[in-house]
RNA sequence: GCGGGUGUAGCUCAGUUGGUUAGAGUGCCAGAUUGUGAUUCUGGAGGUCGGGGGUUCGAGACCCCUCAUCCGCCCCA
């Protein structure tokens, strides 16, 4: 085979796509539930965009762009995620100027560079939201609720949701000083770029699966102690919002989010059906982001969900919609049928009846077993016997009954 | 980016310590009294054994490189 599909790349078949298309109007119906309007942004952007927003040490800006130089010599890369798009759009044209909170939603492929595996794709797909403007533990638990809610669309359940505050600028500087006092004695047994990595985000280490790591940070401080009480307080009031809408949640320190954009509230989804994968999506607040991008100050929360995760946790819970089928199969009993017989296929789709009929001159057995292969639910005969009586055969392919009816009264069983 | 496993027909897989024209099941196509989809029977098509190089009289099996995929790490969706 000379060609394949690009590494981390994959193709969605026709046995898949309707799971697909499940997953994403799911999205589209719980957003519209809640009032979130659907935004699209294009899939290249300036690379300082993510540069800037992400974070320079990030994971996903160091190593994983999916970056080149266009024709025009710009920096261009191909979105690694959708918040900071559609902040740019929503500055770009001053959304906010319509009054009250900007509720965004999207669907649409992302890229990282990374190394393949599954469920950890170079294009992945996501669906999010974010909801910009309001700065209240209540616009959080909105954003939860509404992740959540759709995951039971899908038919996921038993799924973990882990929360956790981060603080803002000044508590987390505090804390990861006291996160780095603590590892000093560990730190100091490492090659120089894992060390250099911790210092620069230390917040990073505590998710770490290392359990080196997981021992060192025994009886290390947790971020809660340092929290501001403004943080403090948003934290408890959106646990008390979470236990009102009856979303089972845990406390995790750990959750501590790969970009630096995130402030104060930080949550993730978790499944076991993933493997090393765990995560089935990530959010959180972000309340300094707009300005960094030369807005207004204004405050904000959203999440981003994996599709590709979604679809995995879905299989493992074998939680998938039934399929509809075809309506009719077309057999021609007679070559000279195949005329007529596309006029009748034409009156039948016009009536909202989608039809198959035979496009390789097939003969009638053949016909018999595509029409079977297809499933659609009736088979329409016409043979030399029908043309002479202008009638049609209808045959229900399940019962295996057929009877022979005029050809208006056949038209009406289909389409009743 | 690092470590390990896997790669033979559309799909699931056999293939002995290297030895003739590489197999099975399933699927596909055709036929079994010329107007009928299951099953059954018969026949047929389909493989540069992931790709390239090497060792050998001889490689699907052994060695090197490469591509893809899976598992783990890093990190995340």
């Amino acid at each position: 085979m000379k060609f394949q599909a690009q590494r981390g790349t994959h193709d969605v078949l026709p046995v898949d796509a309707p799971k697909w298309r499940f997953v994403e109007e799911t999205w589209r119906r719980v957003c519209g539930l809640y009032g979130y309007e659907e935004i699209r942004t294009p899939i290249f952007e300036d690379f300082e965009l993510f540069a800037r927003t992400s974070g320079e040490t990030s994971d996903i800006v160091s190593k994983e762009m999916y970056d080149f130089t266009d024709k025009g010599g710009r920096h261009i890369a191909l979105r690694p995620e959708g918040t900071a798009p559609v902040v740019r759009a929503y500055l770009e044209h001053s959304l906010a100027s319509a009054g009250g909170p900007v509720k965004l939603f999207y669907i649409g492929p992302m890229f990282r560079y990374g190394r393949p595996q599954k469920g950890r794709m170079r294009q992945l797909h996501q669906t999010g939201l974010e909801c910009l403007g309001p700065a209240t533990p209540e616009a959080d638990a909105e954003v939860i609720e509404v992740t959540v809610r759709f995951y039971e669309a899908i038919g996921l359940e038993g799924l973990t949701v882990l929360v956790n505050s981060i603080g803002r600028q000044e508590a987390r500087a505090r804390f990861g000083e006291a996160v780095l006092r603590q590892l000093a004695g560990w730190l100091a047994d490492q090659p120089p770029e894992a060390r250099e990595r911790a210092e620069k985000n230390p917040m990073r280490l505590l998710d770490s699966k290392d359990p080196d790591v997981k021992a060192a940070l025994e009886g290390a401080p947790t971020i809660g102690e340092f929290l501001e009480p403004e943080s403090r307080e948003h934290f408890d009031r959106l646990c008390g919002l979470l236990d009102e809408a009856g979303i089972r949640y845990r406390l995790d320190p750990g959750i501590v989010r790969g970009l630096d954009y995130y402030t104060d509230t930080v949550f993730e989804v978790q499944s076991d059906a993933l493997g090393a994968q765990s995560s089935l999506c990530g959010g959180g607040r972000y309340d300094g982001l707009v300005a960094e991008l030369g807005g207004p100050s204004t405050p904000a929360v959203g999440v981003g969900i994996g599709i590709e995760r979604a679809l995995i946790a879905m299989e493992a819970a074998e939680a998938w919609p039934t399929s509809g089928r075809v309506g009719a199969y077309l057999v021609a009993a007679t070559d000279s049928a195949r005329v007529p017989l596309r006029s009748l296929a034409r009156e039948l789709r016009s009536a909202g009846v989608s039809c198959l009929a035979d496009l390789d001159g097939r003969g009638l057995k053949a016909q018999f077993k595509q029409a079977d292969r297809s499933g659609a639910c009736w088979a329409l005969i016409l043979g030399e016997d029908e043309m002479a009586g202008g009638t049609v055969t209808v045959k229900n392919l399940e019962s295996g009954q057929q009877e022979s009816l005029p050809r208006a009264e056949a038209v009406a069983r289909v389409v009743g």
